[in-house]
DNA sequence: CGCAGTTGTATACGACGTATACAACGCTGA
DNA sequence: TCAGCGTTGTATACGTCGTATACAACTGCG
């Protein structure tokens, strides 16, 4: 090589490591904050040697996004109940641990991982819970509609949501006493928040529930 | 001004007339196809003239958020389940013409308008439904989440997508028979939507429906 | 040893958001 | 009528981005 490295290299470059880096640097700064340069440099390389393991920015995305769904178990047997349920619960906490991934899961092509999550979870609703392909489909669309929308909801609100209505519902109330009057139901969910908490887990678990008690009475 | 355009001003620059050409132009080319510079091409004007209406791309896109925000319409009464289904349905239908907003709905600064649609929606299920603040704030965010999900995974499906599905079915399988066996759930779906057709409207009513029935539960 | 393939570097291009400085206009008051 | 000022658009420039291209250093094989 050329020159010397002002930063010795910390790691192999390989397409395995550099997905690797890639996914702890969106999961530090964002989705945004990923780019070739500052992954590169964490390696003590430059942008353009990326490109020898990677193919381009698409293609690296692509192979995160792999990374995430292979962080997805699902559970062989328990009941179709016990099945899909953990099955949204995984989804969700991946995406919880890699919000970046949200919006880009559905939307890149499908890799083996991505399609053996599809299947199994179909399977599931085909076999173990018995569901015609028409009933099967719809839940399944259901399923991961939920997931997917609560998992982009939780992405955008702050992590501890009860402490940041506390700290806003004077700031934004003393600032415009009138929204109180405008918006006397939000307040009341803000106040109900900052009074007892919010748990994302829960909710997320109570909104699965619902949407498995209808799945349940489709199979009647 | 020092020299003549090129192009000549096709319409007038206001903070209003930027937020509906941005629009447009989201529609049209994406959210990544939104630049600075190719909007105030559409004007006939240079990128730099926009920041004396809009403050930077993050008010753009809070401006743009807005105007879908003020598209959906949440009709007075009709009880609580007639306005909770044509809320989602509406809201769909503002993410279906707009498919970058999907994302960014929530992730932006509340707006009066985005305000506005939280209150109505709570209060609907306060007094309409008479649900108890946690059932509500449940219920609620049940609703939001499984609307935001369809719309993110309609964005990324193909619109039609049983014609893709005819299209892309031979192909795949005809250049690896293994994945017949490997994903057979998957085809057997790819095979029901080919032959079958699919339609968003319908099934995302179907599932919104599933959910209504269990909020329609919560009450008892 | 020589030589080919692999891997990283150097450099460069065009597009992006936007800071800064300046020029052309419309309005106001004398 | 005209000076002055605030508003609006332009010109230019900076740093960042993804990535094309050309080249240099290393590896392993004959």
């Amino acid at each position: 090589m050329t020159g010397r490295r002002q930063g010795p290299r910390k790691a192999v470059l390989s397409r395995e490591s550099i997905l690797r880096a890639a996914v702890r640097l969106a999961d530090d700064d964002g989705v945004d904050g990923l780019s070739m340069r500052k992954l590169a440099e964490g390696f003590g390389a430059t942008a353009m040697a990326l490109y020898r393991h990677v193919g381009n920015k698409d293609d690296l995305l692509d192979g995160m996004v792999d990374l995430v769904f292979g962080e997805i178990e699902i559970p062989r047997d328990g009941g179709w109940r016990a099945i899909m349920r953990q099955r949204a619960v995984s989804m969700r906490a991946a995406l919880r641990c890699h919000p970046w991934a949200v919006g880009l899961m559905e939307a890149r092509q499908p890799s083996m991982a991505n399609l053996r999550y599809h299947n199994t979870g179909l399977a599931c609703l085909r076999t173990e819970a018995g569901l015609p392909i028409g009933d099967a489909i719809a839940a399944y669309n259901l399923m991961d509609s939920y997931v997917y929308g609560f998992a982009l909801q939780e992405k955008a609100l702050p992590r501890d949501i009860a402490a940041e209505a506390r700290a806003r519902r004077d700031a934004l109330t003393g600032a415009d006493p009138s929204l109180a009057e405008q918006f006397p139901y939000l307040i009341e969910v803000v106040d109900e928040l900052a009074a007892s908490g919010y748990d994302y887990n829960e909710q997320f678990e109570r909104g699965l529930d619902v949407i498995l008690d209808g799945i349940e009475r489709l199979r009647q």
